[in-house]
DNA sequence: TCAAAAGTGTTTCGAGTACACCCATGG
DNA sequence: CCATGGGTGTACTCGAAACACTTTTGA
């Protein structure tokens, strides 16, 4: 912990990034900025910045995602860090990943003269990505999918009322691939997860859906699959 | 990624910590170290230190595994990163913490100057530890548990040749609860992951036992609970 | 009355779990 | 011949998966 094996001092800077998902058009959709200064010229990444001297790496993630995105209150966790020596060619910074999750209709997003564009977009149609964000996305990617699996985490995907039809959908694209109905209902109803929020989804052309919601919103690790 | 909210520059430093478990004498055991320098003198730490400026960190925690505890060729994955702004009281440094897993017969502790002492210590009679490694212990000891169950990192924990006995003996210390035998065995051979050494412990005083190998010493994904 | 999605049960199959006795060896 | 751990099979239970039709609403 205390001893350096350098003999000169460490020239190595500290950076989050925030790769931020939300399912939208029937999609998982990503975050991107699209970078105007060289030498990332015109090129996309996940939004991300150099934390403070003071700041906990956490912190410094949901700043960038407010002042970036203008997201507040999301699901956060950390990812992983990157710190390949050559990822940015800029100079050695290590970055240190975050998952965020978000419901697509509490994002309003911003555009900003410092980036060329900001745009959410499909997981499955990538553009090539600066630095090391392709690697970057196929993890947070995996670690989204096995969540699912395991916990509630899909609340945050979705606003305080639903129908299981649309928490179906979430799962449907998320693990990309269909799911009977009947067997999910049985299955996520049985977790005991939800509660009837006593209203119907109206003014569909169709039979109006019952409204849920997740008795807590907050992290809890359950077995869905 | 590339702008600093910061009007001065950074001043973190990088290190990893290195948290390696073994299973010895019916106990999970990891590693420490008890340091000699002020302030944290007589302290009980995991094994660690800064990166060198073109070291990958992942390099860095072989280094260093290397050098505090003679280990080579151990499993190695990220844990993750502890970035607590007052995590160290002598000035920021951010640890990118590695989950390492050894056979404890590859191991040949090496005491050095440097410290007061080096020991295997169980993880269910931990000394105060120095730092945040309280909390860096508690979620390398939760990551092993749940690799455990769906990987077949046992591998990383025993030599190449091993009674399902002394597997099963893994399960159930890491895991902490006992599990029935005939179970374990018809789970772990339907699984396909072991391969028949064709030969038997010998020098017990008891019926000498079949010893097995895995068909593969390297990550693989699996249902074991 | 049509289109569109909501809602609802049963059967089958396989995996997990519980459980007790004989076997091979060294001392 | 005794002590010690090695090695083996069956029955039960429960959850996962497959599968199709009726209901409610708005247009």
């Amino acid at each position: 912990m205390f001893s350096s094996p350098s003999h000169d001092t460490q020239h190595i800077k500290v950076a989050v990034d925030a790769i931020i998902f939300t399912v939208f058009k029937g999609e998982l959709r990503a975050l991107l900025i699209q970078m105007k200064k060289a030498p990332y010229e015109k090129q996309w990444a996940f939004p991300g910045g150099l934390i403070d001297n003071n700041e906990a790496s956490e912190e410094a993630a949901r700043r960038i995602l407010k002042t970036q995105a203008g997201v507040e209150d999301v699901f956060l966790e950390q990812l992983a860090t990157f710190d390949e020596p050559k990822r940015d060619i800029l100079g050695r910074v290590i970055s240190i990943a975050y998952l965020a999750l978000v419901p697509h209709e509490h994002v309003q997003l911003k555009t900003t003269d410092r980036y060329m564009d900001v745009a959410w977009q499909s997981m499955k149609r990538l553009p090539k990505l600066a630095y090391d964000h392709t690697q970057v996305a196929k993890a947070a990617l995996a670690r989204l999918r096995s969540k699912l699996e395991y916990t509630n985490i899909a609340w945050s995907l979705l606003p305080t009322e639903f129908t299981l039809t649309e928490l179906q959908h979430i799962y449907e694209v998320i693990l990309d691939h269909p799911i009977d109905k009947r067997n999910f209902r049985k299955k996520i109803l049985s977790l005991g997860l939800l509660a009837s929020a006593k209203k119907k989804r109206k003014g569909v052309s169709h039979r109006p859906a019952e409204l849920f919601r997740f008795k807590e919103r907050k992290p809890v690790n359950i077995q869905m699959l």
